[in-house]
DNA sequence: ACTAGCGGGACGACCCGTTTGT
DNA sequence: ACAAACGGGTCGTCCCGCTAGT
């Protein structure tokens, strides 16, 4: 009981680095276990199996990230949406970036009603609500579309900083403040869809 | 003899339901040949191996694709845009749609040399390509920067119609639209943008 | 058309290079049709199965070496075993020499009923009576075991020949010399020899 | 609970068994952990691959035959290297000889930079420098030619042990004797040698 | 007489996640 | 904490048949 934290603490990291960098059905526990430098039993007894580790790789990686935006300075809403996605480009700009971890997971977990796809699930929501929660504090009408559309540019600005030459310019603040920018006519058009 | 159509359409099109499905690692090459009907070495005999195979799912889902945005009836170009969106938006609500099928597939490859991870790269540099000459042709200013915020927020859609829930609005032609309305001012403030 | 041998020709030819190139086990029948440019079922035309092809090889490498010796110059016998083993020097220092091809085979067929191994056996007992003959036409007293020694040479040179560095010096002809020189004293030392 | 040594020795046993029985390309790793009655990752634990257990069987053999010529009693050097002569007869003459297993496994490893090479080449290197130091010892002009010989008259026996009829005359002692009775006229006539 | 392609099933080496004994 | 066991899975190759089309 002593030492059991640091075994489980390095499994942890192990486990994130390679399932980030490899994909989660390419790296197999022997390999983690041995980079951890555990045993096998040891791992079997943190984790009932190959999945509880994934599932708490991907719940470490939404902690990290709530850590993240609650450590954000305090700034009038609107300009701490900005300063998200200032960090969303940030991150999708550093060396051996590999794409959203959730995106990534998500892709090798097909059922919706898996553990894995239940945290990610809950990740999103809690992002989603972040945003939204920021908009109607800035005042934004529409502000729950809003925050879907938002939802979607950062997963989008994700997915093209992992699959796009780096050389696409950065576009992140414009498209915010595009999207953001919802002028009366646009937001209803009539006959226009919902959002 | 039930399926007449040569063996190697039988074995891309049940590894393209297959991988697109339970993705590409949790889908093995004896269940590919088995649903195929095949022998396993009529399969060699037409893919050298796995990636192979992969990379032509890959290539056929492009094909697809692009074959069905030549079939667009003509418009305008900023009408175009939005078609093209709406063919996104619908794809993103069919009833098993499991996530855009490049994304998935690139969160499996993390070599970006990897063919694979090439015919990906092509993909989207048609997509790109696609959305930037309708720009072009709408003389929208700013074509190439707005067309990488629709890449990304068509990626984004279709990460979120996987993901959310589905009661998530459908934002997307709102979107589509508030991208598109780059006013002079929000275009080029000197020193906003990020990068 | 660019080969017009027939078909079993280029197929034994590419058995011959593949088989003492790389091994019998080693070497597939689809590796050998398909460098022999000719179809699966031809090849099953012309030889029932995979160790058909295996003896034929076999007995094509005896033919070829017993007319290379049908057509040594005719010399004093004596002189005529010198000059078969300068033959089987050369063989041996040919740059991608591989061993003897029957001491290979014989190495992947345990089974000495096997037909492989029968036609193995028939070139050695046809190599052995020629040296035997030799030895008796040059009048020599213990023509049977010798010639039995100078099987064994060969066999060890061409082993040698293969297996250790081309550095070690020729030492055929001397070898031959020495053990076709008996001398009454040498040959049988009472109590000496084994069996 | 059948047999209680390691695993490994139980795996390097059952694969010395069949490898030299039946070959090493004829024997797949299924077969030799139903043999050594262990379970395949452990198999898997103990050699890298298949390559490693046929290295480790080489090499085991290498030592055997190194203990055995260590083992002898001392004599002087000449009458050694009878008494190793006598034991390759010996060892020839078994009821299930197969051949020399370095020979053997040559013949289904082509490529000499291989490590199963190496070992082979290695072992080989030993047992020539043994007979060469102890024809030295023994006085003799022309040690390392004559060893030379002793090796090819070695691996000829043992050729010839494998694939003629037993019924073969035991030749072995007088073969070493008529070699190592280098009369100075026979050693060297001028510009007899080939290389 | 030859070609092209496909079917078939066993087997090749190797790795999987997991459990147990010591 | 380490070695071992376990059964099934991975991708790929084996040799051999068969049909259909020249």
């Amino acid at each position: 009981v002593i030492d059991e934290r640091p075994a489980r603490s390095r499994l942890l990291e192990a486990a994130t680095r390679l399932f980030y960098a490899e994909g989660v059905h390419a790296v197999g526990v022997d390999r983690i276990i041995a980079e951890a430098g555990v045993a096998k039993a040891t791992f079997y007894h943190h984790f009932p199996g190959k999945d509880d580790l994934v599932r708490a790789y991907v719940e470490e990686q939404s902690q990290i990230q709530r850590a993240r935006a609650a450590r954000l300075p305090p700034a009038p809403a609107g300009e701490m949406v900005l300063a998200i996605f200032d960090i969303v480009h940030e991150i999708g700009q550093e060396p051996d970036y590999r794409g959203c971890p959730f995106v990534n997971a998500a892709a090798e977990y097909p059922d919706p009603a898996h553990p894995v796809r239940q945290a990610i699930a809950d990740h999103r929501r809690w992002f989603r609500g972040l945003l939204r929660d920021l908009l109607v504090a800035d005042g934004h009408s529409e502000a729950a579309g809003t925050a879907d559309i938002l939802v979607a540019l950062k997963d989008g600005i994700l997915v093209g900083s992992y699959l796009d030459e780096s050389s696409a310019r950065a576009i992140t603040r414009e498209a915010v403040i595009r999207v953001m920018a919802c002028s009366p006519v646009a937001v209803a058009p009539p006959g226009v869809q919902t959002g």
